[in-house]
DNA sequence: CTGAAAGCGCTTACAG
DNA sequence: CTGAAAGCGCTTACAG
């Protein structure tokens, strides 16, 4: 089944019977009823491949991400999704698992046209962003979400890392905390870092610089990180509050509290960035900031198919901002 | 950049480049070096919309799941990447939302050539199963992973869940349960049903068949759920093992037990089937019988991958099961 | 071993 | 308003 067939039995030309199905001004609206209810009739539906190829245009946009199990990406995923179905695209679903040389081969795949556009989570260990500017100079547009690079010149969609780091600090700072120890890591870029210079704000502003407040890098493995964590409580300034960048860290500061025979919230109060579900149910429940992810992930496919569908010049960088939720709980 | 600027560049005619590209056994070893150092040096690549057209085939395999945010899809997800990246293909990922209309609307999407295969897990509401017979006859290579049907006549793979029932009982009776109260969930089809199977098989081959053993359908939301729970261990006869089909199903009766003053596992011992790291978290750690979500998310995409190259006949269709895992922690 | 030619199924600028 | 024709960039059967 294809324009041809459908033509000879309409009678009609096959660039007429095209030119209706997809509505043009030219056809008659009796020739565009006549061909449409064929079309239903004999289940004809226009060849993807040639249309695309056609056109040049696959209705089709990729989403590069470092990892998928995972709380963030899943409902970043579901965002998408609905953003796509509304807009008939599909989704190509690419895996960096963090590695650089991984993430350019899936750009060197989608250089020549395969996707009409590609949203993209940087990978912890993408150092040198050469492949997203000679991707971007072919023409593909990109957008980059959550994981992002200032190297770059392109529309972004981010939580406020920033913004979220001083609500954690001053929800601890409220519920009288003097000490707090800001557990990071370096790997997620752009986004431990605004949530760090979220909890120096707010101890400026707080006038609490000076105090015995700190920041640990929690770099290595989950044994390397509980063993810089026991250490911290043991010590005699021990904090009296945790902010975790992400919740492993809360999860290894309960099972430290655990063994040194801790209570929290009473003894250490811990705050963490926290997505899942997983929170609400930890002794005692994780207070939390949430980050928007499915509304991350509609915010980015909608700000990708603008720029696709030309409804937005690509000169035009636009930078959303998302806003992240504090959901107290019993550890706070 | 084209095959035909290309081919100008060395003096070639095209057909000659494409096949040099292509490792034709037509072609001279030479030329071919000549053809690929100047690709290469070009950064040509072959356009995939223009092969894929000609050839009728995307290197594109489509996955329709039902939901993301869960623990099984993301390491499936993971399993099929692993596959598609080692056999050069693209992942297409579509969600139902267990919705029965959305899962016929994605078919229709897929029948005319987007995609060379599609791996399935049937929505729950899924009743009817035409849309799935006319793609297969279309021609389209379909395979049925985790929840399938047996409607049809296709490959599939799934967990032991049959197996894995019998393996949850009989832990639950080694370790002196006498009452075991199975908790099932009717919505996952083929996945649940296996499952209360193998609980009934094991009793049987304990002769147990005639004790208190139940079985509780938890259909209802988490309230209604948790109500039924509540009367099953508060009723005089309540059970001492608990088989929760699903996660969430045993960390209702977690909530129940703390409110109930039930110590697990001295009063109640509870497994359940779990993906989640979070079974390991639990107060106390809860025993789970694992599906190898990676690894079938591995097998579907061979599977299919074998089927689109015609490595397999159609006709053959292949059951393959994974074996699940028990992992005993302190819930038993 | 190389090349000329047909054609995959559409879309669209152009002619009538 | 309808139709004839060109062409998107490849692949491949065929000729030489």
């Amino acid at each position: 089944m294809n324009l041809k067939t459908l033509a000879q039995e309409l009678n009609l030309s096959f660039s007429t019977v095209s030119k209706a199905l997809r509505d043009s001004h030219e056809i008659s609206s009796i020739t565009k009823n006549r061909v449409i209810a064929k079309a239903n009739e004999l289940n004809y539906q226009v060849n993807p491949l040639a249309s695309s190829f056609r056109k040049q245009k696959t209705k089709t946009i990729a989403l590069i991400i470092p990892e998928i199990v995972n709380d963030f990406f899943g409902p970043v995923i579901n965002g998408i999704e609905s953003i796509a179905q509304e807009k008939g695209y599909h989704v190509l679903v690419y895996l960096t698992h963090e590695c650089m040389q991984k993430e350019i081969a899936i750009f060197k795949l989608l250089q020549s046209g395969r996707v009409d556009g590609i949203m993209l989570s940087l990978s912890e260990r993408t150092s040198d962003t050469t492949h997203l500017k000679e991707l971007n100079e072919r023409g593909v547009p990109l957008i980059l979400f959550d994981r992002i690079s200032d190297q770059l010149d392109v529309s972004t969609v981010t939580t406020d890392n920033f913004a979220g780091g001083i609500t954690a600090t001053e929800h601890l700072i409220e519920r009288g905390c003097k000490r707090i120890a800001f557990l990071g890591i370096s790997k997620t870029l752009s986004v431990s870092t605004g949530r760090m210079n979220g909890y120096l704000e707010a101890l400026k502003r707080n006038s609490m610089e000076r105090r015995d407040n700190r920041i640990i890098c929690c770099d290595g493995d989950d044994w390397e990180n509980k063993k810089l964590i026991r250490n911290l409580l043991k010590s005699k300034d021990r904090p009296d509050g945790i902010f975790a960048s992400v919740e492993t860290l809360a999860i290894s500061t309960y099972e430290v509290c655990a063994e040194l025979g801790l209570n929290i919230p009473n003894d250490l109060k811990v705050i963490a960035f926290s997505n899942s579900y997983l929170a609400a149910l930890l002794n005692p429940s994780l207070t939390a900031i949430r980050q928007p992810a499915y509304e991350m992930g509609r915010e980015a496919a909608a700000t990708l198919v603008n720029l696709v569908e030309k409804r937005v010049c690509p000169c035009h960088h636009q930078k959303t901002e998302i806003k992240s939720k504090l959901i107290v709980r019993n550890s706070t």
